[in-house]
DNA sequence: GCATCGGTTCGGCACGCACCGAAGCGTGCG
DNA sequence: CGCACGCTTCGGTGCGTGCCGAACCGATGC
């Protein structure tokens, strides 16, 4: 089985703690620079590098050097989606009773960024919205944006000139790690976290993909799209994978 | 960064070369027993065990008791799809010229299952005629059959009663990781791959995920939905990840 | 009952690699 | 220019873990 040996080697890369980290954290989207992501990983500058180099080799990870710094960000939409997909098997690994529950997590869980589109409660819950309001339409294997729908988000801010004209506006669903409901991704997931970051509804919390719901976010959520998140603490949603439909987690 | 251990096992897990080939036997769809997959990987039936007890207990497989064997297979069409994206990630990884091309590889790279539906150049080929015919959609972020197309589809075989009456459709692309292109999988990719094993148009090569094409595949595959493969030898679409919409390349 | 067979457990070996500090390198600023 | 800063390279250390053979266990079959 020589064809496995580059999956073997990709995962493999990612089988590394330090690694790991250092991805997640570039997982915001952002360009950071290899003596943060030390930091964040928790090691010697020289470790990263190391780590830093193995990383761009494979290309999993793109650098451009600027001043004298080196920005390192996620080379590809393709990796993005393949930690995601990480992830969410390593979500449903272990039985949730063992996760200890840490303020981060919970803000993470609550609202984050993943890669390019907004993922967590929030985000499930805005999917939620567009779902029952007939925006969108979300199943098991697709998703698309409805006409109506589409003129709703166009004025919301989303930018469809990138769609093809007549075509379909498909609406690729994103299984949330920590929700285990799907979430919107895609352009359009993309488009929506652009406008809730540029309304600063939302900001990123310093060296995460943590996002913090701010006042103006938690108005604009609900007089946009109905959307009431009772904190941002989280808390609420804690042990519900059942409050959700259990479809899902069957389905699985 | 507490909250990325259980990603950085799952990974671990698979980042073994062993591991990995067992893995990948198993997504054949197939169920294997502890002897086969110690062979398969070419490790001593010990080995083979702890790695297997391992993957278990990360829920990545399942196992099922009968008679003296013990049967594996994979646990979740999640953990298919994670696979499956690594090794879309771990194809680009390496400019395709250093990939030395085997028989073995190139009799994969032609058709193959992936999980629950096709592969390969065979599967790109008849999710090419499906869009050329306007029986299926397929973009980016999302794919569709079209009332017409559900009709053909139909009469072809593929089981709609799973289906909940009304909706739509979904038609999930997958990116082909040897083709680069999109084929089809969800639950009609699964059907169509259903409907192909039953006809036998394909068979599956022993011990592997790899399909022969049957000359009444051929013929079926040509009257049914127009599509030409000109030889169970693929060689001719060896270099070219250029003829094909570059835009997938580029876009990634 | 005994033999066979598939699987698991155990002890021990050896390779790989993550890690660090120190030294080296190149760039950009004062 | 020369210093400061960020990064990389190089040895050396130690832990983790993949691997095997041998022994063990339980079920099946003669």
């Amino acid at each position: 089985m020589v064809a496995a040996a580059n999956l073997v080697e990709v995962a493999a890369l990612v089988g590394d703690t330090a690694r790991a980290t250092m991805l997640g954290a570039l997982m915001s989207g952002q360009s950071l620079t290899g003596g943060e992501l030390a930091f964040l990983a928790h090691v010697s500058r020289s470790t990263a590098s190391e780590h830093l180099t193995k990383l761009v080799e494979a290309r999993l990870i793109a650098v451009t050097r600027r001043r004298r710094f080196n920005y390192y960000r996620i080379a590809s939409p393709l990796v993005a989606q393949m930690l995601e997909s990480i992830k969410v098997v390593a979500a449903i690994e272990v039985p949730p009773r063992y996760q200890p529950r840490s303020m981060r997590d919970d803000a993470m869980r609550f609202a984050r960024t993943c890669y390019d589109h907004l993922a967590g409660v929030a985000a499930v819950a805005i999917a939620d919205a567009l779902v029952a309001r007939d925006y969108v339409e979300l199943g098991d294997d697709g998703g698309e944006v409805t006409p109506v729908g589409a003129r709703f988000l166009g004025d919301f801010g989303v930018d469809w000139s990138a769609q093809s004209r007549g075509r379909r506006i498909f609406c690729k669903p994103c299984l949330d790690w920590s929700e285990r409901r799907y979430h919107i991704a895609g352009h359009v997931g993309a488009e929506i976290c652009r406008c809730c970051l540029q309304r600063s509804w939302f900001v990123r919390e310093r060296d995460s993909r943590t996002l913090r719901l701010t006042p103006a976010g938690r108005g604009g959520l609900y007089a946009s799209f109905g959307v009431g998140l009772d904190g941002a603490q989280p808390g609420k949603s804690a042990a519900p994978s059942v409050k959700n439909s259990g479809k899902l987690v069957t389905a699985v």
